[in-house]
DNA sequence: CTTGACGTTGACGTAAACGTAAAGCATCCT
DNA sequence: AGGATGCTTTACGTTTACGTCAACGTCAAG
C-alpha cells in the first residue's frame, strides 16, 4: 500500500504532472491557491458544487474540480447564489445524450444569456454615469483650481 | 448651468404632479412600483440609504428617493453589499466644495470603475463559455436528428 | 513514542438581507 | 359609530454563506 509522501503520488499516468502542475493536490493547496479557506471549499462540497475524490478519508483535488472551483468562484463575483451556480454546473455536466434532454438545456443555456446580458447592461449604465459623474468632478476641480490663486 | 442629474433634485421644480407623477408617493406606492415589499423600503432607510420625509409619522417618497432606489436595485443586481452601496450612493451626494474632497471622490471613481470592469470580464467569459457550449449543444442535436431516421 | 503539521467530521455561531407576525394609530367609507 | 384599510413601530424568525471552535485520526520526524 502506497503511503503518500507528499500528495502528488502520479501512479499509472502518462502524464506524471510537472513541478508547477502535480496533477492532484490538497485541501490546503486549492484552498491556499484560489484565496479561500478549507472550510469554503468543504462547503461548497457540501452542496454539491464540487466532488473531489478520497484517497482514504482524505480528499483529493484534481484539475476538474479546479476547473469547478473556479466556475463558482466567478459566479460569486458576478452575485449569484450558490445554488444557481449548482445549476450552471450541473447544465455542464448533465448528460446531453436525448432531444428532450438537449433542448432543456438549450432553454436554460437562453436564460442564463438573458440573465447575463442584464447584467451587463446594468454595469454598462454604471460605468457610463460614473464617467460622467467624473467630467462633473474634474470641472469642479478645475474651478477651484482657477478660483485659489492658480500662480503659475 | 447644467443642473445635475443624478441623486440631488432640488426642490424648486415647476412641476407640480401630473397624473402618473404625483411628485410624492407612499411606501405600498413605491413598493409596489419597484417590486419590492415596504420591508424592504423600510430595510433601506433603516441602513441610511434612503431618508424619505414624514408628514406627521408617513413616510413621503420623492423623486430623490426614487433615483436611490433605482441605484440600491441596481447595484444589488450586480451583487453589491447594501454597505457597498451605500458609500457608492453617498459617494454621489456627498458635498465636494474642497480639492482634497474631490480627490477623495476621484480615487473612488476609480476604484468603483475597477470594480465594474472586472465583474464586466468575468460577464463577457461566461458569456462566451456560454456560447461555445451552444454550439456543441446544437452539434449534439443535428448529430442526434440526423441519426435517428430523419423520415422526410 | 510523542510531537507537530495537516487532515477529518460534527456542531454551533454569525452577518447580511430581509420575512413575518403582533399590536397600535389614523383615516376613509358606509 | 364602527369596521376596513393603510401606515407605523417592535421584535423575533429565516436563509445564505460561510466562521470558528472542539475533538479526533494519521503520518513522518525528532
Amino acid at each position: 500500500m502506497s503511503h503518500v509522501s507528499t500528495v502528488s503520488d502520479p501512479g499509472t499516468m502518462s502524464d506524471p504532472g510537472t513541478a508547477s502542475d502535480p496533477g492532484t493536490w490538497t485541501i490546503a493547496q486549492i484552498a491556499d491557491e484560489f484565496g479561500v479557506t478549507h472550510r469554503t471549499v468543504r462547503h461548497y462540497e457540501e452542496l454539491g458544487l464540487i466532488s473531489p475524490e478520497r484517497r482514504g478519508t482524505v480528499r483529493i483535488y484534481r484539475r476538474r474540480d479546479r476547473t469547478r472551483l473556479n466556475l463558482i468562484l466567478r459566479g460569486k463575483r458576478l452575485g449569484f447564489l450558490l445554488e444557481e451556480i449548482h445549476t450552471i454546473i450541473n447544465l455542464y455536466d448533465e448528460p446531453r445524450g436525448q432531444a428532450s434532454q438537449l433542448s432543456y438545456v438549450l432553454d436554460q443555456i437562453n436564460a442564463r444569456r438573458a440573465d447575463l446580458e442584464r447584467r451587463r447592461r446594468d454595469i454598462e449604465d454604471a460605468l457610463r454615469e460614473l464617467d460622467d459623474f467624473e467630467q462633473r468632478c474634474r470641472a469642479d476641480l478645475r474651478r477651484l483650481n482657477r478660483s485659489s490663486g492658480a500662480t503659475r
